[in-house]
DNA sequence: GCCGTTTTCGGCCCGACTGTTTTCAGTCG
């Protein structure tokens, strides 16, 4: 039987969980489900090396019962216990807690009281106003049904990381230029996309101002034209869903409140439950409005910092702070120094006009030295990559040539002869090795043939990696977020191959892919094996895009020297001559 | 269901907003 992964197993659980709440059961019983559905979802190791060694107790969180439904679910394909609640329950029932406002309290209300079975039997009992009857439900309450049933399926689920960026620069933007200068004291963005997760469910926005601007304020963000619907609307919080189907929640806090409501609203909730915790064993409260003593005092916060420093730990950088060990590292002191963007000496893969980018090879080189950088690797596609105008070896030549030109024309800065060179299907390169053999450093990718068995693209792409002509091994799993997943490949092969031939792993920046991700960045880190992030620019604009990639680095609990473009020039041709 | 430098039983993070209520339950993050 097919594998299941991480995440597969990691939905079940949660599903399960939203089969009990509905069912009424144990709340607390729930909460474990879906506490252990996060664990699983963010869990670096694979879950089968894991029932293997008889291991998945040792998971804080997952204890025998859980444990016993894992293996089951990984033997069988599913569980007993889960297949009984959904005998019991139908499937629509689940679908209803999708609806906004509808959660499994009423679901299970609507079920057993009006024997509703789907969605569309719910539409027609609201439509019959036979809802509003029972008990807590009201004429209000069949409204907001109605729309949400109207609009549930319409928002938007994911956004990629750089879109959501972009989209919280333009609403804080419209909100600083709603109001008079010096009525917003502070404003920042929060959540998944200030901890720079790769995907964005919702955006939050965090903003300081005076008592008593905070009820103007909340009006003025209803009435921002970006603003479609309002989901909520009090002088503390506004929720609001924009015209792209986005749901955005601000939240108004005095200034004094700032830091610690920065904190709480950043997360992740998994990070926060044991930061709260944690401050309950010092035998304080951590609230988004401070630390607070038993007597009610305040502790005096500053910072973000402050709160980490009064719990005993060292500050945890956003990216990290997904409970994913940082807080026990953060309390013994082996927190990664992280890297920073600055710390990024070169870009090492990009195109020109040779094959599918849009300026010369000066050009870029001129753009990327204005950067601040030292070097630059010019890495077009090869000749098999037709669509991407890839290079025959005459060109290539003639291409060699042209970087030497404008070498002699840079003072401080250097081009590097580069290729990205298409991995065929039987692992072997689009190039002979003598003619590779030419160039400072080359990138061996996946571009065609995807569908492949594990087993085979795993041997096509060591094959590729063990070539002694090979550098850097570019977005190694060939996923492009919300379009194509990522091809079935055994990475931790991968990676042991590219410690052992001393090739490099990229982590691709382009906000479409970030590939790696955290965790096989993290994983390749763990294995010792070196990484380089890199943009794949097609036009210079896009080397601002280093800043995910780094981001996705520091998630991965990277530091500068696990990334090959931090070295300078000399030990970086250094890295790139040994085999 | 999970967990334990006071515990193998009795807790389990904390708060905002809404609608239905007359003090609170449900939903959400």
């Amino acid at each position: 039987m097919e594998k299941l992964t991480n995440k597969e197993v990691s939905k079940l659980l949660a599903e399960f969980g939203d089969l009990l709440a509905i069912n009424g059961e144990n709340e607390f019983k729930i909460r474990a489900y879906n506490n252990a559905a996060r664990k699983i979802q963010s869990l670096e190791a694979n879950l089968s090396e894991l029932i293997k060694e008889d291991s998945l107790e040792d998971i804080k969180g997952i204890g025998k019962g859980i444990a016993g439904t894992i293996k089951e679910i990984f033997e069988n394909g599913f569980s007993q216990e889960m297949e009984e609640l959904k005998r019991e329950l139908p499937s629509g029932v689940l679908e209803m807690t999708k609806i906004p406002n509808l959660g499994p309290k009423r679901a299970h209300q609507l079920y057993y009281e009006l024997g509703l079975k789907s969605v569309a039997e719910l539409r027609e009992a609201l439509e019959n106003n036979k809802v509003r009857e029972l008990k807590g439900f009201g004429p209000k309450s069949e409204q907001k049904l109605l729309k949400g049933l109207q609009n549930y399926k319409k928002y938007v689920d994911r956004i990629i990381i750089s879109q959501a960026v972009e989209e919280a620069d333009k609403l804080i933007n419209a909100l600083k230029n709603s109001v008079e200068e010096g009525i917003i004291k502070n404003i920042e963005v929060c959540g998944s996309t200030r901890r720079r997760k790769e995907m964005i469910g919702d955006i939050d926005i965090l903003v300081a101002c005076a008592a008593e601007d905070k009820e103007s304020l909340s009006k003025k963000i209803t009435e921002l034209e970006l603003t479609d619907e309002i989901i909520g609307a009090g002088d503390k919080k506004v929720s609001i869903i924009t015209c792209d189907g986005l749901q955005v929640d601000f939240r108004l806090v005095s200034s004094e409140e700032f830091p610690s409501a920065l904190h709480y609203f950043t997360g992740s909730q998994a990070h926060n439950v044991r930061m709260r915790q944690l401050a309950k064993d010092h035998n304080l409260k951590l609230n988004e409005y401070g630390l607070i003593k038993n007597d009610d005092s305040r502790i005096d916060i500053k910072s973000e910092e402050d709160i980490f420093v009064h719990l005993g730990l060292k500050y945890i950088i956003p990216e990290l702070r997904e409970d994913s060990g940082e807080i026990e590292a953060a309390a013994e002191d082996r927190l990664p120094v992280s890297i920073e963007v600055s710390d990024i000496k070169g870009d090492l893969h990009m195109h020109s006009r040779y094959s599918d980018g849009a300026f010369t090879i000066e050009e870029m080189g001129e753009a990327a030295r204005k950067r601040g950088y030292s070097y630059i690797a010019i890495t077009d596609h090869s000749k098999s990559l037709k669509v991407a105008n890839g290079m025959s070896v005459e060109r290539l030549k003639k291409q060699l040539q042209e970087i030497d030109e404008v070498n002699k024309k840079m003072d401080g800065f250097r081009i590097l002869k580069g290729i990205e060179v298409d991995i065929m299907p039987d692992g072997s390169l689009d190039f002979e090795d003598e003619i590779l053999s030419e160039l400072d450093l080359v990138i061996a990718s996946v571009h065609s043939s995807f569908a492949m068995t594990e087993e085979e693209m795993t041997a096509r792409i060591i094959k590729a990696v063990k070539n002694t002509e090979v550098n850097i091994l570019a977005h190694p799993r060939g996923r492009i977020l919300g379009g194509r997943a990522a091809y079935k490949v055994d990475m931790n092969q991968v990676i042991e191959a590219a410690l052992e031939s001393n090739t490099a792993l990229e982590i691709n920046s382009s906000p479409h892919r970030l590939d790696l991700d955290d965790k096989w960045s993290r994983r390749a880190k763990e294995a010792g094996a070196l990484l380089t992030i890199n943009t794949d620019a097609h036009h210079y604009r896009e080397f601002n895009d280093i800043k995910y990639g780094v981001s996705v680095a520091r998630r991965g609990w990277l530091e500068k020297d696990d990334v090959i473009n931090t070295f300078d020039l000399d030990k970086l041709m250094k890295f790139l001559r040994e085999d």
